[in-house]
DNA sequence: CCGATTAAATATAGAGGCTTAATATAAGCG
DNA sequence: CGCTTATATTAAGCCTCTATATTTAATCGG
């Protein structure tokens, strides 16, 4: 009788030779260059299974050996040891971010630094202008996608992953909801199928998801601390952490903010500079004299970076407008912080670097209605390219997850 | 040189043993006996493997051979083959519900069947009454589990572990936060440490995010589904089961629900218990002489149990009550599913039996302010015994967990 | 009652992985 | 040039899994 046995031909004992692999290359990714022993103490391996494992790592591309062999070193005696040096250009990803406005693309090694970066609008500002349709956009991704590589002077067969953050929920599937709301399908019209074109692996998703897991690659804190990220510009949008994982849902709605129609003082889910704008034509069409710096725009033409270079400048009008900016803030970080026990949340987004004080402010405010002294609330640092850095991120740990399963692109 | 090697003693070979003791052991977990041939499809290992392993396991204890070798099987010819039954009874935990007013405790074996229960009173019911000192309280939890154990027959050297629920957030020490609120450290005035006593693994945590792991484990849907589990008496709490696992933190506040205290129609974390007997206290001062079935009762006695009578027996003021419930939980279920997309939520505790219709109704309402037709809204089957089978659970996961690594009881 | 049939348990051989320990190599240093 | 030092390489041994052959324990039919 034959002995059935399920799909898996490796024979269950290399299942420990991948094992080791993964730790190894996962001790290098992204690292400088290291020697065997050093290895063995972050892994616990022997040097002879280390040196085979390099070995293989570099003959399946991930590494290389660096020839630096002792300069780096702090010893000067004995055999020089093998350095061995993780191949950051194996191959490349693109993270897109793909805004309402403008798309912006970039094209990253394996480490996650850029090497080539593009800009192209998408949508006219005028808020009462049809959107474009889908085959246009998707060719505007496309554009700025290869006007990327270009800059970075590489080929559409240097690249392994693309991946697309896109302002509307998105399943597992890298589709957004149809018919529903026009507005999300128009922002998202099957940017999955991009990748197939040049054979790339591909995912889309969300930008404040995305957002959430750039502020997880800059381990500000441990990596078990949970926080928020919003997604602050004209609609709010919320990335979950939780134990240094991003929440995520089959449906991928997580993180809508919708439900703020029911809380007090915020009633709405527009974002902060829609808000900031709405505020100020509301203060400048009331008090139509205003003599600040505020006052040099009309009501009609206001935008959230005058009110915030108004602020700034000390105008009083703009200062109070900033102050039920934060409260708003204060009031949607009681709910995120209140029912998830939340380190920190963060604002980020285009106009993040404007609302330092903001944040800070929402920080006192939160008191009165939440015991939570070890919150922080801050202004991320990434600003403008916390989406594009959350792509970036998501596409290297997928090809971090796919390693050793089949061979790198070399 | 020597070759520093990390504490691992076990030959790094060893490990690939155990991993497929664990998946063996998992397979076999509380589940029918088991025939190699079974097993080798189970988790596509060789027979030979899988027999090794299965003596191992018996040896320590997990597992054993069971006579009827046949008789359950589908075939007739050829050797009979062996049949390895899971010993549920290798050792028993204790899952304990300590609730405000009462203490409850079950004796389970490895299967999570109770073979012993046992309820003791705790606090008075008069809400002004002063709460029992955190001395007694102790020791009302120990004699309730000494009477579930008596009631088993079984003895303190038979149980492994001890799990307690507590209406309190928990840290992941077990711990309480103390100053802040004097009622939560004395619904847990550090009952981590009763453990020890006996020599038994101990674990304390949250009841909402208990009841949230028994409804997990009755598996009603998916392994990967996402839900909330509402504990509604006196006051609100929740636990929020995402992707099929349990989010935790590490100071233990996730859940709580303070929050609501900012969301329009809620204005409080009371449970609907609470709302239900003061909603029936305002309407009877408002209107003396009522004549249907709430009548029956004076405005300063009327419990939750009256109003939820009467509504059953078609009386108009308690139904306009249940209304009201219903309007509150669909708002608490907008903010929670909202926010984190989940598949269902459920009304669990004491009072969820009552609440099916508020459930249905509650979910009707949703539609107002939230699209989520997906969205279930349901009061659980579990009712009161929701906590303490979640406790069980834990138990049972943590003896799960602990196997393979030292040996069982036996 | 005995042989044929059947399916499972056991025994044996082989391959792959890791560790250990011995051996070889590549420097620096006096 | 030989000694010292630290590393790389190699060979031996062990463990675990698979694969195949052999044995065992039952049913069935004559």
């Amino acid at each position: 009788m034959s002995q059935t046995r399920s799909p898996a031909p490796a024979g269950s004992s290399q299942l420990i030779r991948q094992l080791n692999a993964q730790r190894v290359l996962s001790c290098m990714w992204g690292r400088e260059p290291s020697t065997a022993t050093e290895l063995m103490h972050a892994t616990g391996l022997t040097r002879a299974t280390i040196l085979t494992l390099c070995r293989d790592l570099t003959e399946q591309g991930w590494l290389e050996v660096s020839e630096n062999s002792r300069q780096a070193g702090q010893y000067t005696k004995g055999r020089p040891a093998l350095r061995y040096a993780f191949r950051e250009d194996a191959c490349h990803v693109i993270g897109v971010d793909a805004g309402l406005h403008q798309v912006t693309a970039a094209v990253a090694n394996l480490r996650g630094v850029e090497v080539g970066c593009a800009t192209r609008p998408s949508n006219p500002q005028g808020s009462d202008a049809p959107l474009q349709p889908a085959a246009e956009r998707r060719r505007t991704v496309l554009d700025t996608v290869d006007a990327a590589l270009g800059q970075a002077g590489l080929t559409h067969a240097d690249v392994a992953c693309l991946v697309i953050a896109v302002p509307a929920p998105v399943d597992s599937d890298g589709r957004s909801p149809k018919g529903l709301n026009a507005f999300w399908s128009l922002m998202n019209p099957e940017l999955i199928t991009l990748g197939a074109e040049h054979g790339w692996d591909c995912a889309v998703d969300n930008d404040a998801n995305l957002a959430a897991l750039a502020e997880l690659d800059l381990q500000s804190s441990g990596p078990d601390d949970s926080f928020a990220v919003i997604l602050s510009g004209e609609r709010l949008g919320a990335g979950l952490v939780m134990d240094g994982r991003l929440l995520h849902q089959a449906r991928g709605g997580i993180g809508e903010l919708g439900m703020l129609d029911l809380v007090q003082g915020v009633e709405s889910a527009n974002g902060l500079g829609w808000w900031a704008r709405h505020l100020a034509r509301e203060a400048l069409s009331r008090t139509p004299g205003h003599s600040g710096a505020l006052g040099q725009v009309t009501a009609e033409e206001v935008t959230s970076e005058d009110v915030f270079a108004a602020a700034d400048a000390g105008d009083q009008l703009a200062l109070e407008i900033m102050d039920q900016l934060a409260d708003r803030l204060a009031r949607i970080c009681v709910v995120l912080a209140g029912l998830l026990d939340l380190d920190r949340i963060l604002v980020s987004g285009a106009i993040a670097p404007a609302l330092t004080d903001v944040a800070a402010r929402a920080k006192e405010k939160l008191a009165q209605h939440l015991y939570a002294p070890w919150l922080q609330i801050e202004a991320s640092t990434l600003g403008a390219h916390a989406v594009r850095r959350g792509a970036i991120r998501l596409a290297v740990d997928r090809i971090k997850d796919q390693a050793l399963h089949p061979g790198p692109a070399a």
